[in-house]
DNA sequence: AATTTAAAATACCGATCGGTATTGTATTTG
DNA sequence: CAAATACAATACCGATCGGTATTTTAAATT
């Protein structure tokens, strides 16, 4: 690899969780450099700017994300099971994700928006390819006749995800995992009482 | 009135959107002062720094937002119907919030997380009363036999702010209401298959 | 109306902000 | 081994940060 692209990766590996706990605006370069261990000029030598670093912060994080659920779901064979297992990660990886900052989706969702275009169209971007992805889970099945045929794909996805995301966020708030697993919990009953077949 | 007390609260009055919008750190008491057109003499002449200011932002934030659902909440005798319109509110007044900045509870909620002890203290707090609003109107609810009697109040209670709030912060970051009109149609379907006998 | 009191405007503080120009130091190339 | 090149450290820039001290203005009291 690369001298230069190691580097950059560095300082990528540690802006994200930066970026995650303390946001955009709460973020300075001084700061960043810091916890580095290197100097402003190094920053400044591989990015153009704050935000050239705050957007691969963000793609860093959600991709080490995406990694992590995207193995879980492919250590499955049905559908629904796929999405138990999805579901499950949240749970299971929270205190690994809260140390990181996080669910970096919510976060660069509530902190991007009316303020950073660039960073809220990437977290739309990714809301999307994450409904996708459970829609097609769904998708592939009902075809597979392990799903319901009445289901709504792009119905229960949005369900799903805000279930997950808003239990994340009342995690992250209260310090305590209890309404976090309520959420897991009431989307395992939905599985199996009204997608399985 | 006080006249000291009138411009306290209308500098909460015009601070709260630019705190909700902007997040705390994102905000500058410069900034503040133009938007309130008023000079920072008169902001710090009221009050002790920029902490008591968004202190008191959130608490308008979340207490006008309080009002509205607990007046939508009263205009329903039964308790599934209570549940309904509590939802609905965040449908129906989601244009309007918008224009405020979002939801308080998911902004502040994620903006003080690792930042600001004080405001994460308070956001903490309205959770709580909201998800005990919740499950008090279940709990009536079952007593009054409008509720089947094996509900869990607090289990639905967390299931029903989870996708509100996840709901909320979908349609914000993608820009479109689709998502969270599928969280309320779930909640809705939910009160109505569920709890409601 | 004169004086006291309260509050907002002005001016200013050191610190830090994002960013740049330059200097110093490794690493690669000839 | 020397010259060229790539990269990081230093020093510095104007602007803005949160906050304070002081002056000016407006309101209340006598």
């Amino acid at each position: 690899m690369n001298r230069a692209l190691e580097t950059k990766n560095l300082i990528i590996e540690k802006a994200a969780p930066i970026f995650n706990k303390h946001g955009y605006a709460g973020t300075s370069m001084s700061q960043l450099a810091q916890a580095i261990q290197m100097t402003k000029g190094a920053l400044y030598g591989n990015f153009k700017d704050k935000d050239e670093i705050a957007l691969a912060a963000f793609d860093y994080n959600f991709s080490l994300f995406r990694k992590r659920i995207e193995k879980a779901v492919r250590s499955k064979d049905n559908a629904c099971d796929k999405l138990i297992a999805m579901a499950g990660q949240y749970l299971d990886g929270f205190p690994e994700l809260s140390v990181g900052g996080g669910c970096p989706i919510l976060n660069a969702a509530v902190d991007s928006d009316n303020v950073h275009d660039a960073l809220k169209e990437r977290v739309c971007r990714a809301i999307d390819s994450w409904m996708q992805a459970v829609a097609k889970i769904i998708y592939r099945g009902i075809k597979e006749k392990q799903v319901h045929a009445n289901t709504r794909p792009e119905q229960f996805a949005s369900v799903f995800v805000s279930l997950i995301e808003g239990g994340v966020m009342l995690a992250k708030a209260t310090g305590s995992t209890i309404h976090l697993s309520r959420s897991i919990d009431h989307i395992i009953h939905l599985v199996n009482a009204d997608l399985r077949r």
